[in-house]
RNA sequence: GCGGAUAUGGCGGAAUUGGCAGACGCGCUAGACUUAGGAUCUAGUGGGAGACCGUGGGGGUUCAAGUCCCUUUAUCCGCACCA
């Protein structure tokens, strides 16, 4: 077979025939099936793109003879960084690289062979889409879920410009070595927050793996407690959440983040200059660093008190960087008794430690972070922690000086990227209006191509004069733009809503025709994205319902990630390393279903692992194998013989096993063993072949044309043309999916393992149904099982239907 | 550090979710066909002569544990500006 030819033929037969096209009239029997849109870099598709790619292909070929009417669409994720670092580098423009890269990804895309609707294509850095992205960004602003705050941005002063995370390594510039500091900067957020609790419900109804759904739980982290008011003795007043109120009374200090604007005023002029140090030194430090509970406690305190309201006692508010602003009020309170790091903090400050909680099982060890019976608090002691944690609260209500109150983790996003190569955020701001958005009758802000990009100290955009000087919309005065533009998370966070109606000019998207497709079916794409865009774009569609665009609350129904193809030597591929494996080679000498076929076959899809070339070899050889049997029955003539003797029930037995197990295996994305379960039926159609005497043709050719579609979404050109050469009308993509006969899966006789005290002993034959009694008269005819048996008591007898006996003696 | 996961023959991986560990394939061994084989076909293949032993290590629950519990080690992913 030529497979470079028959891979060209077929798609231009499916291009011709329309078969990836959603057709909406049929939108009622709809398969959304989308996976992660890709990042067009500039090495063309890796493997990673085809194990993301390739397998879920399949399956939605899969859901397509199984009668759905599937979409499966493609687009770009094409605003970025790495555009724009490249673009400094080599000068050559974002919008040039990226379209480049594009026009490349797409045809090794069209390569693969996979059924995606082109016509529902999107990329993000064209004006048809962002100018949507920036429509969602003002109707999160009408709705009030966006706002505007002062947030901190990795700085390197050397360079004069921010820097990504990614940017940083060890606290230096990745470019010029400075030590990196925080700069605060006003910068747009999305209020996430407000759908914390929303958001964290939701995840019970969705058929997501467990563990991302546990991560975004642990995301959002949610914890219960109270706000407590404290007051510096300047009379400034600070609150400090806590879950612990119960340990009220064993305050022996309070903590503010160094960031905490309090710090600054509260501050004493004796203090100032070890305070102005440890600022320094925070910004300095990453999060991952603050937060570590390895990492010792450092602090400083500023020379100020407060005054803990529930016993009017005084206590140092230090500054320390394991506080976070971000997190909470940016205060704690600190309880030494009870609390790890507040226990190493207080020994190593010389702070008091007051035991406030007794245990219930004498456990004398500090600290004592359980819960047990509260002492040493007035008025509440001999309570439980779970009493006293309420009780402690509500006193303080009473006096205004408390509030029951839910925390969560999860912060708001930070939408404003100092950076050129993004969706410009649609907002003026005028002198006199003060922040203007655009109308939505000018949008697209387009993204102006002439600029410099070299970093400088100002965003590539604030430079642009051309861009940034425009009159209000308001008053007609001058004003500017927002010279940031948006995370590219935005753009991502509802691609989804656009596919169906790629090519609208008027809105978005059609609600009416969106509420029908969405929600999608299934989702395809990396863990990676756990916690930021599955929560980003769930997030975003809460929000867009309750503006009133949508009327579904989701929007992955069923999510899947698959793994990683690692390198051959079991390392994840990289550059450095030298053990990136490209996809190209392979579908050059093999094609594309080969290629696919392994990488279905090789790894569970879940886990993916490493590479192994001998694999794709006996892929070829498992093809190969169908093929020369298709050869061979072709060329067999048609007989009368219809009898269905043991040979027969065989090969129908191992035709209906294969039809079930294929069917829910390719449900549930278990491809390899779908694969394994086609091998099979392949043996046992070989096994059909070498028996003597006359055959049932018919039902060698009809089982042998199951085989065919049962692996066709699996190698799609390869079954097409099996498929035609057997005389298969149009394309098996249009044939329906083979339904397993349960009859002829049902045995006369199971074998049974047989156990004695747990020990496997012997193996019998057993008629399906039986009852105890049965059992016991077979096991007792049995040779070996009797002399084994033979003057011992039986104590027990465990059967296990169709699976095994255990004899307990 | 925190959060999440993973660990099964020489290798990739199965195991109806507590019930015969190693499906399927690679590799390997032997044989057949062949001038030839890196093609094809047939048979075998966890370890051990054996009783038995075997799912990263140690403990436990159970008639029964790869699967559940405790503990430990190693590796991988995410940690809010890579996407």
């Amino acid at each position: 077979m030529d497979i470079k030819k028959i891979e060209k033929k077929w798609q231009a037969v499916w291009e011709k025939e329309k078969l990836a096209n959603f057709n909406q009239k049929n939108v009622d029997k709809k398969y959304y099936c989308l996976e992660m849109f890709s990042y067009p870099s500039a090495a063309k598709l890796h493997l990673g793109h085809w194990y993301n790619y390739g397998p879920t292909d399949s399956f939605v070929r899969y859901k397509k003879m199984k009668g759905f009417e599937v979409f499966q669409p493609m687009g770009f994720d094409a605003f970025g960084l790495p555009a724009e670092n490249y673009a400094i580098k080599t000068g050559i423009h974002p919008k040039d690289s990226t379209e480049q890269n594009i026009l490349n990804m797409e045809q090794t895309l069209k390569e693969m062979g996979a059924m995606f609707d082109w016509n529902a294509e999107i990329k993000t850095c064209n004006e048809d889409y962002y100018k949507w992205t920036q429509w969602l960004f003002l109707k999160l602003y009408e709705k009030g879920l966006a706002y505007r705050k002062e947030a901190p941005v990795n700085w390197c002063p050397s360079c004069k410009t921010v820097l990504a995370n990614e940017q940083v390594t060890n606290g230096e510039c990745e470019r010029c070595g400075s030590v990196v500091v925080k700069k605060d900067l006003t910068q747009w957020f999305f209020k996430i927050t407000e759908y914390a609790e929303e958001l964290l419900q939701g995840l019970n109804g969705l058929d997501w793996p467990e563990k991302t759904k546990l991560m975004q739980k642990n995301w959002i982290g949610k914890s219960t407690g109270g706000e407590i008011e404290l007051t510096a003795e300047s009379g400034d007043k600070f609150k400090v959440f806590t879950t612990r109120a119960d340990t009220l009374f064993g305050v022996s200090y309070v903590v503010l983040a160094p960031e905490h604007p309090l710090v600054k005023k509260l501050t004493s002029a004796k203090q100032k200059k070890a305070v102005e140090e440890y600022i320094l030194q925070t910004s300095k430090t990453n999060e991952i660093d603050r937060l570590s509970s390895s990492r010792e406690k450092t602090g400083v305190y500023i020379g100020h008190n407060a005054i803990n309201p529930i016993n009017g006692k005084s206590v140092p508010i230090y500054a320390a960087d394991y506080v976070l602003y971000s997190y909470g009020t940016g205060a704690v309170m600190g309880v030494p008794s009870h609390d790890e790091r507040d226990f190493a903090f207080a020994n190593k400050y010389g702070l008091p430690i007051t035991r406030v909680i007794k245990g219930t099982n004498g456990n004398d060890d500090l600290p004592f972070v359980e819960d047990g019976i509260i002492m040493n608090s007035p008025g509440f002691d001999g309570m439980t922690s779970e009493e006293a944690r309420k009780a402690i609260i509500n006193q303080l209500v009473k006096s205004g000086k408390a509030e029951h109150k839910t925390n969560y983790r999860l912060r708001d996003w930070l939408v404003s990227r100092q950076r050129y190569w993004g969706a410009p955020i649609p907002v003026i701001h005028c002198d006199k209006c003060g922040v203007v958005p655009v109308p939505y009758s000018d949008l697209p802000v387009k993204l102006p191509y002439d600029v410099e990009f070299t970093p400088d100290g100002e965003s590539p955009l604030a430079k642009h004069k051309g861009f940034m000087n425009v009159k209000c919309p308001v008053c007609g005065g001058d004003a500017h733009r927002d010279p940031d533009t948006l995370d590219t998370f935005v753009c991502s966070s509802w691609y989804y809503l656009r596919y169906p109606d790629a090519h609208n000019s008027k809105e978005p998207f059609n609600p009416e025709l969106i509420n029908k497709i969405l929600p999608v079916d299934k989702y395809v794409g990396g863990a990676e994205h756990a916690c930021m865009h599955l929560l980003y774009a769930r997030f975003i569609t809460k929000a867009l319902r309750d503006i009133g665009y949508l009327n579904f609350d989701e929007p992955f129904k069923s999510l899947v990630h698959q793994g990683t193809i690692l390198g051959p030597d079991g390392m994840k591929m990289s550059k450095s390393k030298g053990n990136i494996v490209a996809p190209d080679p392979y579908v050059q000498e093999y094609g594309s279903d080969v290629l696919r076929l392994y990488l279905m076959f090789g790894f569970s899809y879940t886990e993916g692992g490493p590479w192994n070339d001998d694999g794709v070899k006996a892929i070829t050889k498992f093809l190969d194998r169908i093929e020369r049997l298709a050869i061979k029955l072709n060329a067999t003539p048609n007989n009368k013989n219809n009898t269905v003797g043991k040979n027969e029930k065989d090969l129908l037995y191992a035709v209906n096993y294969a039809i079930k197990c294929v069917d829910k295996d390719m449900e549930e994305f278990a491809f390899n063993t779908a694969v394994a379960r086609l091998m099979e039926l392949l043996n046992a159609l070989s096994k059909y072949d070498t028996i003597d005497g006359d055959k049932n043709v018919n039902l060698f050719k009809n089982s042998f044309k199951t085989l065919i579609q049962l692996l066709a979404p699996c190698a799609p050109h390869f079954a097409e043309e099996i498929w035609e050469s057997l005389g298969g009308k149009g394309s098996i993509f249009n044939s329906k999916y083979p339904v397993c006969d349960e009859s002829a899966l049902v045995l006369d006789e199971v074998e049974v393992a047989v156990q004695i005290n747990s020990k496997m002993r012997t193996k019998i034959m057993l008629p399906s149904q039986v009852t105890e009694e049965q059992v016991k008269e077979i096991i007792f005819a049995d040779e070996k099982l009797s002399t084994e048996l033979a003057g011992k008591e039986i104590k027990k007898l465990i059967i296990v239907p169709k699976r095994l006996i255990n004899i307990i003696v």
